[in-house]
DNA sequence: TTGTAGGCGTTATCAC
DNA sequence: GTGATAACGCCTACAA
């Protein structure tokens, strides 16, 4: 089944069904229903793979993660997908861990697929030292690279990111005026998105005059009782806090375990705020504070971005999206 | 840069430097290394869309799931996309949403793209209905059809489930072992899995001589929120309970906020039991005592038995897994 | 062991 | 408005 078979049974060569195909409009109204028709009696669908050969592109973007398993990437995913799906592309999913040499190969195995462009989910694929960003600019010189939530400067390179720092900046700032002296900080690592965070702890310390103190600051692992365990021992060795401030929230349900479990009063003698704004926020008892950093408008302001690049429009290289703090139980403003 | 610069530079035909690219055993040691030699250094990469015109597919699986930020869902991508990709499988995903006519949709789009099979993950696939799982079977007439959790008879779909009704039916007598007479159960909709999570609660019920009463199921949406009022409802309109069980984690969440806001403590007055084990158990307080129904090991035997389809293999229509309870402090057993 | 040539199903460029 | 025909880049009989 292919357009031959059409062209035959439609009486017409296979450049007019071609045409029909395509929308062409020189196609007279009585050739095209009749291609149509015949289209239609036959079942016939075009074969893509004769279509990407000869237009060299498929008509798909390639995505990376970390890992869709983490809530924040399954629903960059979610978004990307549809969003992309609305401008008729597909998508073709990596995840490709946390691991240099892994992110590195499943970068090459997207461009070995000939995708269009490459979209980059998560804060995980800029690293700290430029070296380490080699292999993305160098995939940049042959198609878009878009990162979601990181930056990176670069030919054919297009960022759009959150202000993660101006928000913990804010979520601070807040915590400060509201009475607390001694925020305790949970950070999860050094990706691009987390030292924007630890910026934003440093600046708000720094408007109020506050010094910042690194035996404040936590390295904390993605799991809510490890959390819990950590905070425990910084307290059991001295440390006094009468908030936490946590970059993503499954540190923050630690911290309200920690609270719980010592009958710590919240938000009366600690205050918790987390980030992502997740469905965790909503489990504990009480509810927790978090930053809303705006999945959604990243992503779908990625793709927009996107398709103008593909249009070879002119479009700026990086674009920036607010964050908004979400009230709940565990802060007192 | 094609298969014909490669020959030229290399001093071979290009059938030659085909034989290299897909290993074929007929060139001599010598040639093999210099045409290498020569791909390596104009790094060349063949391309995709001529081979998958010719050999007419793509390597490529497409994954269905209604929701990728589901968190269930997500994981279950996760599992599958890593499976895939180590059997040298590229995954293409469609979000389909949860209505027939854009399932369909999605369906038809994956199939426009000539995926070599499909993987419907979550069993949000199979109606009821018979006529709503029509396009399904239509389908599979075409390429093979799995499904994660669900099932449905026909040729060319392959089911792989988790034994949820047993899971369901353990965990209920379980409740009623360790005393409990009253229990309620959530669920979450008429899929392919809740129908047999509902089969299982009654399965207990049955077994233990206890009446099935249609007032102790409530149908809830997938929010803690929404659960916690619709139980609290029920509890206002006199329902009496000593234990609850839900089809997923969420409404669990639900049931521990709904215990927490009145004062009822768990697990003495109340005993709660979610499903998937999923995250959200550990962040309230109790964590939740939990089905975890294998995501990992339904998408690993998803993925192998494709591959043995794909294959040409003879292989099992059905095969089902079995769910393990993981005990958390909302259960005293 | 290696090379030649035909085919995979489109799209696009010419003529007419 | 329509039709022939040459790409697109690869694989694979079949020949040598």
């Amino acid at each position: 089944m292919n357009i031959y078979d059409v062209s035959e049974k439609a009486n017409v060569s296979i450049a007019t069904v071609s045409r029909v195909i395509n929308g062409n409009p020189n196609v007279s109204e009585k050739t095209r229903k009749r291609v149509l028709e015949v289209m239609d009696e036959l079942g016939y669908t075009p074969n893509v793979f004769a279509r990407s050969l000869g237009l060299n592109t498929m008509k798909t973007i390639g995505i990376m993660c970390a890992d869709s398993s983490d809530p924040w990437l399954a629903s960059a995913i979610y978004y990307l997908e549809q969003e992309l799906d609305s401008h008729g592309y597909g998508s073709i999913l990596c995840c490709s861990g946390y691991l240099p040499e892994t992110k590195k190969k499943y970068l090459e195995l997207l461009r070995s697929k000939r995708v269009d462009a490459i979209i980059l989910a998560g804060s995980h694929y800029v690293e700290a030292a430029a070296r380490d960003n080699e292999y993305l600019l160098e995939a940049a010189k042959e198609i878009p690279i878009m990162l979601v939530n990181g930056h990176l400067e670069g030919h054919q390179i297009y960022s759009t990111v959150c202000d993660d720092s101006g928000a913990v900046c804010s979520a601070a700032t807040d915590l400060i005026k509201s009475g607390h002296q001694s925020i305790l900080y949970l950070y999860a690592g050094n990706s691009y998105s987390s030292i924007q965070k630890m910026e934003g702890y440093k600046k708000a310390l720094s408007i109020a005059g506050l010094p910042f103190r690194e035996e404040m600051t936590l390295l904390c692992p993605k799991d809510p009782d490890d959390t819990q365990q950590l905070i425990e021992h910084a307290a059991d060795s001295g440390l006094v806090f009468d908030a936490v401030l946590a970059a993503e929230d499954i540190m923050a349900v630690g911290a309200v375990k920690y609270a719980n479990k010592h009958g710590i009063k919240i938000p009366q003698d600690l205050s918790i705020i987390g980030y992502n704004n997740s469905i965790l926020c909503r489990c504990t008892n009480p509810e927790i504070t978090s930053v809303d950093n705006k999945v959604e408008a990243l992503c779908t302001t990625t793709v927009n971005t996107l398709m103008k690049v593909l249009a070879n429009g002119n479009v700026p290289t990086k674009a920036t999206i607010s964050a908004e703090l979400i009230k709940r139980g565990t802060t007192n403003f």
